[in-house]
Order: C-alpha cells, then structure tokens, then sequence
DNA sequence: ACAGCACGACACAGTATCGTATCATAAGCA
DNA sequence: TGCTTATGATACGATACTGTGTCGTGCTGT
C-alpha cells in the first residue's frame, strides 16, 4: 500500500532474478526452521546472493521476512458442489492433505510465536488466517444463501468449528489426520447445520 | 527418571536457593519472550545469578530451559459435580480464564514451534499436552462409566472436541474468549454426547 | 558500442550468544 | 571455630548475526 512497488515489467531483470532467488531461499529456510531459521547471511549461503544486494532490495531482515511470510498460504480453488456436505468434504480433504504435507504448517508456529508479541507479525499472521478461512468462508456464506444453516448461525462460527478439530490434531494432539477423522469432522458439521 | 535428583532437602541452603531464583527467573523471561527470549546471560542478568552458577546446575541453556518449561502446566484440581455438562462447564471456564491471563499460553507456541524440529522439545510438548488434557480426560472417563457417552465415543475424541474450538480461538482466529463462546462450546459437547 | 547500474567480494564495527577458566570471597556445615 | 563448598567477578575464545562501506567487474538497456 505505501510502497510504490516498480512493477515486475519494468525492473531490470538483473534485479528480478535476484529478488526472486533470495525470496526462494528465504522460503525454504523459512519452511526448514521457522522464522527463527531465517538469516540474512543464510539466506546469502543459501542462494549464492550476496548479503550487499539482499540489503539492496530490502531494508533489513524483518522486511526480507514479512516479504516472504506473505506468500504463503496461496489459498485452493473454491469448490461449488451444490451442497454445504459437498463443499466442505473437498475443502477438509484438500486441508488435511496440505497440513500433513505443505511447508506452510510447519512455519505457522513460529508466526503466532511472533505475533504473540510482535505487532507486524500479528498482522501478518491476521492476513494469512483470513486467506486460510476465505474459501470456507465463502462456502459457508453460499450455504446459507441456501438455507442450509440454522438462523443464528453465523458462517464464522461454522469455519471455526470445521477447522479448529483440524488445526488441534495438526499441532496440539499431533494425532495423525487420516480419512476416518475427516469423516467424522465432516459430519458433525454437516449434522450441526441442519438441526437445532 | 535418569537423574539421581539429589533431593532437596539434603540439598546446600544456597544451592536451593540459586537454583530457585534461577528458574523464576527463566520463568519470567520464559512467559515475556517465549523460547527464543531466553539466554543464560539474559538470565543471569536478571536474576543477579552469575552465569557460572547456572552452568555449575545446568548443564546447557537447553537443560535450563527444559527444567522451566516443565513446570509449566500445572493443571487444576478436577471438578466432581455428578454430571458431564457440570464438569465440563467448570473446567472450560477455568480454561477460558487461564488462556487469557496465565502466562503459559504466551509461551506455548513457542514450544510448537519448536516441537516441530527438534525430537527434545515434541517430547517435552507431549508431557504438557498431556498434562493440560488429564482434567478433562478425567472428566470424560467418568461420564462415560456413569452411561453419559454414547457407546462408540472415545473419551478422547470429546476431550478433543471440547479443547479444540478453544486453542482455535486463542492462537488463529485471536478472538476473544467471552462467556458466550464458553457456554455455547459446552451446549456443543452435551449435546453431541446425548444422542446418536 | 557504451554508459549506467546492479552485482559480488571483501572488510568492518558492533552486538549477542554459548560455554569455559581462574581466582578470591563468603556462606553454610560439622 | 575452622573446613568445605558454593558463589561472584571477570575474562576469555569461538561463533553468529545485523547492517554498512568500498571497490572493481560485468551484465543490460539504449
């Protein structure tokens, strides 16, 4: 928003290549270690960049970071089954199939670590929730231009409910997320908009 | 268990003492900074402890630090009302008001974080995790022999049920945990424990 | 072809960290 | 009281990191 950001088009590709190598460094030191993993000297070993030309493209770590932090959680295509059952079991298999195997699930610990007492990173991590939720949310919302929800119910409340048995097993359980679970959390959500 | 663990009793009055002032010390710089906020000078500075005294009782920063972290979740006493909904109400109301104002929530991510790499930490992740669930596995043991589970229910999967939407809350989606949230996620677990 | 600009290869200062070593002091224990 | 033992002050070596500065080289756009 405050940056003027030069357009890809126009940047000397020189720079493009250099941007571009450092950030994909920077991901999957990011993806390896944590934030904590991530230093500009290793993302200069890592990449073959020098450390000079890094701080030529970002002012200092923190910028490097979020830069690459924001790429992140590229969202799936939002499905359209007709049916909220439907839409939620693709959208549940599509995301226990990425917390078993995507980087991303292994970098977020260290961002809520972070946006525990850093504000930016709070931030950041407020931007990456809400593209997780956007397409349950957006599959929520059409079930209830349906009528399939109760209502009271507000499509939040449902996206956490599907999602939160998810997020618990990922890293708080540490059970593994087979199909039997995704079943199971599929039905109670389907079984809790219907009735009541 | 592999530490003779001199019992402290016998213990030198200034090795009690320096060994407690260190770990409230840890402690503290523990719940501010989460992991990556301790250092054994950090520690030393702050609890007027010289660096060589801790490093005489702990072998390295990380032993320090896996002795404070394991005081951490000292769970309360388990309520016994005679029914689930009671139980339960109480234990989720004593969780609500932990995550907002204890220190460990602060610190847990970080532990997360690094469970996720290192073997030590998972393991130290697991006994807390443990240790939190115990009341509310308890809780669910008992209504189970009082007939309240429906037959094909683990007493875990409700334990799950009842701790997820509240982690979900406290760590992703960062909204707060009002008495409403709490009573609607206890009208959730009595209600699906009830039928089917 | 040529000028400009980005680049890499240093080198540097400043800071922070983990552990270790030495030695004098003071507290506790018998 | 006197002996043992924990402690504090201090310095040290090794490593890693951030961010800046300098300079020569060579890729790029015109």
């Amino acid at each position: 928003m405050s940056e003027p950001e030069p357009e890809l088009e126009t940047m000397d590709k020189r720079v493009q290549r250099s941007k571009q190598t450092v950030l994909a460094a920077t991901y999957k030191l990011l993806s390896e270690g944590g934030i904590g993993g991530v230093s500009v000297d290793g993302v200069s070993r890592l990449s073959g960049v020098s450390k000079t030309t890094i701080y030529r493209h970002w002012p200092s770590r923190t910028a490097l970071l979020l830069d690459a932090c924001s790429k992140l959680g590229t969202g799936p295509t939002i499905p359209d089954t007709g049916s909220l059952k439907g839409d939620v079991t693709m959208l549940a298999k599509h995301l226990a199939h990425e917390l078993q195997s995507a980087r991303w699930p292994a970098v977020l610990p260290s961002i809520i670590d972070a946006a525990e007492r850093d504000p930016d990173l709070a931030q950041l991590h407020a931007g990456l929730h809400a593209g997780l939720m956007a397409p349950f949310l957006e599959v929520a919302e059409r079930a209830r231009k349906r009528g399939e929800l109760a209502p009271g119910q507000k499509a939040s409340e449902i996206v956490a409910a599907i999602v939160a048995p998810f997020f618990y097993r990922r890293w708080f359980s540490r059970e593994p997320i087979d199909e039997e679970f995704v079943k199971s959390a599929v039905r109670d959500i389907v079984g809790r908009s219907k009735y009541k």
